[in-house]
RNA sequence: GGGCAAGUAGCCAAGUGGCCAACGGCAACAGACUGUAAAUCUGUCCUCUUCGGAGUUCGGUGGUUCGAAUCCAUCCUUGCCCA
C-alpha cells in the first residue's frame, strides 16, 4: 500500500491533484505543512496535519513544518468570515517559539537520515523582501481575477463584512512560501486542511508560472462530530497539546468520550494502527460496545504519541481510581490513591473553615470550582454536584471535618465526570 | 466627498416607545436514561445574590420622555452604489 493509498483508507485526504500520487512513487520527495502561530501551543486541530507529516515521513518522503511567522501577522481569511485583529509582534515571537518547540516533538530531524524533517519560519524569507520586490517578484505573475476567484475570497467580497488588501493578499504570501521552498529546499509538495485548497493552489500556480515548475497539493478533510459541535472544545475550552494547558488526563479523557461513530473515524485517523488491527477492533467493539475498546485504543495511541507511556499511564491510573468503580464509596480510595491522582484539578482549603463549618455553596465558590455562589446553587439545585461521591441533596449542606477523607482530602464532582480533588490545609 | 443600508448576549438572529435581561436557533454546562457513548426529554446559559431580588447591557456619546434596544442629534465602524 503507498503512502496516497493508505492515507486514503484512513480518510486523511479530501482533494488531490492530478500527478500527486505518480510524483510520490516516483522519488523521495520533500513536502510541507503550514501552522499558523495564533497561540502559544497547538490544539487538536493540529494534529492531523503533524500525523501527515509523520506519515509522509514513515513513507520514506522529506517532511518540512513550516511555521508561519510572517503569514501570522498578516491573517488567513480562509474560512473566517470576519476581518480579524493583527497580532502583535511579540505575541507572535512567542507564539512561533512555542509552536516551533512542540512540532520538533514529533518529526524526526536526525541529520543522518535522507529524509530528515526540517523546520522553517516564513519569516525568514519575507524579513528581508521589500513591498516592491514582492509585488515584481510574486504579485506579477498571478491575476486579481484568479484571486478573487478563491472560495475564501470569494465568501467575504459577496458577504457583508469584505475582504481588507492584507488578507487578500494572504494566499499571494502562502503561496510565495511555496514557491520559495520549490526553489531552495526542491520542495513539491503541500499538504493541509481542506480549507487551504485555496491558498495553496495559488502556490503551485506561482510555481508554475515564474519558473515552468511542477508542484503538487492534497487536501485533509477537517475534522467535525457527528452530533455537530465543534472538534475539540471542550467545556474549559480548546484542547490543547501542551501538557501545561492540558493535562494528559484531561487529554486522554477527551478521546475516550468520544462517541461510537466518531471513534470509529477517529481512529484511523488518529492512530499508527494497521487496517487490519483496526477492523478487529471495530469489530470487537460492536459485539460489546458498552466496553468501549474503540475508545479506550483510541485514547491511547494518541495520548502515548502526544504525551508519552509515562504520561499515559498516569492518566489510565488515575482514571481508573475515579471511574473503574463508581460506587464505591470514596473513603475506599487510599491516602495513596489520593495523592497519586495525576492531572485532575487540585486546590487548597483553610482547614480552619472547614472545621468550623462552611455552607457548600460558598465552599465551592472560595475554591473556584464554580466562578461564582448562584452558579454553584444552580448546580447543586440541578442535581449536578457531588461530596465523596455522594450527591449533594440541597444547597444548605454543610462542609466540616467528618467529609475529610484521611483527615486531609475532600473529592467534588461537578457532573460525573468532572473530578476537583481539594486539600485541606 | 454624495446616496443607501447595517451594527443586539460566545455565534446566528428576532424585537422597532412600557408586557425587555430582550423570541428563536446553534454551541456550551448539568440532570434523567445509558456504556464516562449516540439519540431523546428536562433544567441552566450578562454579572452578583442572603434566591426575595439587585446591578450593568442592545456600536459610542449626548438628548427627548414619567419611561428608550426602540424616537432625535452627533460621532465611530462595516457593506453596497455613485464621484
Amino acid at each position: 500500500m503507498n503512502l496516497i493509498e493508505e492515507l486514503r483508507w484512513r480518510g486523511m485526504i479530501q482533494d488531490i491533484m492530478p500527478g500527486t500520487e505518480e510524483q510520490l512513487n516516483k522519488e523521495m520527495t520533500t513536502g510541507y505543512i503550514g501552522f499558523d502561530p495564533t497561540a502559544d501551543s497547538l490544539h487538536i486541530g493540529s494534529l492531523v496535519p503533524i500525523l501527515l507529516l509523520v506519515h509522509f515521513q514513515k513513507a520514506g518522503h522529506k517532511p518540512i513544518a513550516l511555521v508561519g511567522g510572517a503569514t501570522g501577522m498578516v491573517g488567513d481569511p480562509s474560512g473566517k468570515s470576519e476581518e480579524r485583529n493583527l497580532l502583535s509582534e511579540e505575541t507572535l515571537q512567542k507564539n512561533v517559539a512555542g509552536v516551533k518547540a512542540q512540532l520538533e516533538k514529533f518529526l524526526d530531524f536526525n541529520p543522518s537520515l535522507p529524509n530528515a524533517a526540517e523546520m522553517a519560519n516564513n519569516y525568514d524569507w519575507f524579513r528581508n523582501i521589500s513591498f516592491i520586490d514582492f509585488l515584481r517578484e510574486a504579485g506579477k505573475y498571478i491575476t486579481v481575477n484568479y484571486m478573487m476567484a478563491k472560495d475564501s475570497v470569494k465568501k467575504r467580497i459577496e458577504g457583508d463584512t469584505g475582504i481588507s488588501y492584507t488578507e487578500f493578499a494572504y494566499q499571494l504570501m502562502q503561496g510565495y512560501d511555496f514557491y520559495w521552498l520549490y526553489q531552495h529546499k526542491n520542495c513539491k509538495l503541500q499538504m493541509g486542511g481542506s480549507d487551504q485548497w485555496g491558498n495553496m493552489t495559488t502556490g503551485t500556480e506561482l510555481i508554475r508560472r515564474k519558473c515552468g515548475g511542477e508542484a503538487f497539493v492534497f487536501t485533509n478533510p477537517l475534522i467535525t462530530k457527528t452530533d455537530g459541535g465543534k472538534f475539540g472544545k471542550t467545556e474549559s475550552g480548546n484542547v490543547w497539546l501542551d501538557a501545561a494547558r492540558t493535562t494528559p488526563y484531561q487529554f486522554y479523557q477527551f478521546w475516550l468520550n468520544a462517541s461510537d461513530t466518531d471513534a470509529e473515524k477517529w481512529v484511523r485517523i488518529f492512530t499508527f494502527l494497521t487496517r487490519d488491527a483496526i477492523e478487529i477492533l471495530i469489530h470487537e467493539h460492536k459485539m460489546n460496545p458498552a466496553e468501549r475498546v474503540l475508545q479506550k485504543t483510541l485514547a491511547q495511541e494518541i495520548t502515548i504519541f502526544v504525551h508519552g507511556k509515562e504520561e499515559y499511564e498516569k492518566a489510565v491510573e488515575t482514571t481508573q481510581k475515579l471511574f473503574a468503580n463508581q460506587n464505591a464509596p470514596a473513603e475506599s480510595l487510599s491516602i495513596e490513591d489520593m495523592e497519586g491522582m495525576e492531572g485532575i484539578v487540585k486546590s487548597n482549603f483553610s482547614k480552619e473553615k472547614i472545621t468550623a463549618g462552611i455552607d457548600i455553596v460558598s465552599f465551592l465558590a472560595e475554591t473556584a470550582i464554580f466562578d461564582s455562589k448562584g452558579n454553584a446553587r444552580k448546580n447543586i439545585q440541578g442535581g449536578g454536584v457531588s461530596i465523596n461521591r455522594k450527591k449533594v441533596e440541597a444547597a444548605d449542606f454543610k462542609i466540616d471535618t467528618s467529609l475529610l477523607l484521611h483527615d486531609k482530602y475532600i473529592l467534588v464532582q461537578k457532573g460525573k465526570k468532572n473530578y476537583y480533588l481539594v486539600q485541606a490545609i
